[in-house]
DNA sequence: CCAGATTTCCATAAGGTTTCGGAAACCTAG
DNA sequence: CTAGGTTTCCGAAACCTTATGGAAATCTGG
């Protein structure tokens, strides 16, 4: 917590473009685009282009004096090479780049758990010298125009699929274009390609804590059953309440969207039902915290009347009144391994396993007691 | 809230690889890297090769009957264009995307409102047809190898610049180099090029609601000093409360980080204060909720012994306890016009303001009351 | 049926790079 | 000094597309 330093800023205005040209060195900065090119180079040099090129490239085929002679020249003229040109002549198929296709709402986006995937996800790929393209999905997730577009025109190497729905229609796609891809969350039942994902009993610790305590009338909140992970989650949950032998009430079960906001309005649903539930799982942080508010607002104390659970432990919920009983995942690990998985796909390596299942681990705070 | 599936989902096994090769159709599917070449749709149209181009590019050279045939035939040959090859022959210098590099750590980047700006630029970039490359900052932001790397292979049209710092060294990079970017938050005194800020008195209506409500010992918890939107936002408070003859404690100003952790860290120290001061203005939500974390694991009852306040809006605060007083900013809205101003740059057209200046709304809620 | 205008097409070149085969220069040993 | 090998270099071709200028075909009016 250095000393603080508020003074005014500095002015910054523009630097004075110096004119054009290099200094002492009389190079034509001519042809095309006003880029310098091999053939510029190899003038200087006085040598042929073939040789240039193969010099600046460190082939063996050339003497080591006259490489570095190349490097320096190219430098000093500022030579950068044509990536279209050497593209088109090496055939070179690799776009240096994955695709992710950000889910359209807006409101998807801000659950801090994904925001630290793609960090994560970039973090990675940027370490590896690619790069990720990003655009954002059209309405409805079987248009497959964003991925088509990016994988037709050759603009990336394979993508990442994020929000998987349950049979998501992208998969067959990219699977039918034989193109490289891995998902955030199986998409169908026995996937053959790469994946992350939770473990099957991912929410057994949290329907077994909420037993210990004493509950029997558990609420769940899940995210739109269409997605992938939300199916999977909330089959999780069942398994684990009929394991122990309670059934699970269809009346408690709400869906809601991802957000704070829609997890508020399914905790006034259940609110106003004459049995209300003692417990609460919601399938995320946000919507947990929605829950928590609408608690508030009604006057509702937690947990001494009632028990709330989240997913992810993203850092609001830690910090929540009461804090937060939640599921800890690493986000930026899933994106890490989204990301070498992919690589390893499209490299046709293998060092990342294939298929990965998040062992996810329950995290005990003051938003879940005793039932009373 | 429609009726819930939770049917067990279908297996999805990889379809069938149909044999390589079109169906009816006798085309040479040969030559370097497999793909259908503007010459083979040429051979199978028995047109030239130049016609064929200009056919399909529809120019007005060219018969509309031919220019039907030929796209036909491309289609049915899934002929698609060498973007190598195009641009290397059009001289083409767009990449037709944009770049954004993300602050380095995990932490700075779990800010729902950030999230929510990247949303709003993807968006916007996708609808005009640009990509956003995103890679992630090395370790000090002095550091150009992300940026020059992509300027200099031409890979991107311009930069968005977020977490600006106090004389941002990116910006005279960029400008040197002549390359168009946009900022958030502006970094020097009196920039010159297209950037979304804060107006200047944005402090002001919260300051203003703290000291009608009576509040004369006001600490201040800032983000780190050396990010242009933290020195921006101090010094308007300042103003704002020396304005109105207040004077501002230097041992009341902490820095801190980004996150709910740092936050709670920096209300931890003021309150180990035997002059504990009646009201806390965070410069994020995120840092607001950490204050309140800490309040209610201190004791410290809000708002009756602790006014609290945040800035953006984000939608955690809305349901935190007590809720959030804050200011509202659209970070849509930011990342929306961010993305037209550097279009409006890079295709020299002058659509969107070159600068905007947001003005805030405060958001009265729950963290905030009269001191006792 | 022909001159001239108009429409439709084509052969060639070009863009910047890498690859291929072979040529020139150099070195070593006999 | 020369044969044979090694090192270093070069000319030409190729990657796939588009632009250019002009040729061929078609149409118009007399």
């Amino acid at each position: 917590m250095g000393p603080l330093s508020h003074a005014p800023m500095q002015p910054c205005p523009r630097p004075e473009r110096e004119t054009q040209g290099r200094d002492g060195n009389v190079s034509v900065m001519d042809p095309a685009n006003g880029r310098v090119t091999l053939h510029d180079v190899a003038r200087e040099l006085g040598m042929s282009v073939t040789q240039t090129s193969r010099a600046l490239n460190d082939k063996w085929d050339v003497a080591e004096k006259t490489k570095e002679r190349a490097r320096a020249v190219a430098a000093e003229l500022g030579y950068v090479p044509n990536l279209e040109a050497r593209r088109l002549k090496t055939g070179s198929v690799r776009a240096d780049a994955i695709g992710l296709v950000l889910p359209q709402s807006e409101l998807h986006f801000s659950n801090a758990f994904f925001a630290e995937l793609l960090s994560g996800l970039v973090a990675t790929a940027t370490a590896k010298q690619i790069e990720v393209r990003l655009t954002v999905g059209v309405a409805p997730a079987n248009d497959f125009k964003n991925y088509e577009q990016a994988l037709v025109w050759r603009q990336v190497d394979g993508f990442v699929l994020v929000r998987t729905e349950v049979d998501d229609p992208r998969i067959g796609f990219l699977a039918e274009a034989d193109f490289p891809f891995v998902a955030f969350g199986r998409g169908c039942e026995n996937p053959d390609f790469p994946f992350v994902d939770d473990v099957d009993h991912v929410m057994s610790p949290i329907v077994e804590h909420l037993v210990a305590l004493g509950h029997r009338r558990i609420a769940c909140i899940i995210e739109p059953a269409r997605f992938s992970m939300s199916h999977h989650r909330f089959l999780s949950f069942e398994n684990a309440v009929t394991d122990l032998g309670i059934p699970v009430d269809p009346d408690l079960v709400v869906e809601a969207d991802f957000d704070e906001d829609s997890g508020y309005v399914a905790a006034q649903k259940l609110f106003q039902r004459t049995d209300r539930p003692t417990a609460i799982v919601a399938q995320n942080d946000l919507l947990a915290l929605g829950v928590l508010g609408a608690a508030r607002d009604a006057g509702i104390r937690v947990p001494d009347e009632l028990s709330v659970t989240g997913f992810d432990d993203i850092m609001a919920g830690r910090y929540a009144t009461p804090g937060l009983t939640t599921v800890r995942r690493s986000p930026r690990i899933v994106g890490e391994t989204l990301c070498l998985q992919l690589l390893d796909l499209v490299n046709g390596t293998a060092e990342a396993d294939p298929q990965v299942l998040l062992e996810g681990k329950i995290v005990v705070r003051d938003s879940t007691g005793p039932v009373r």
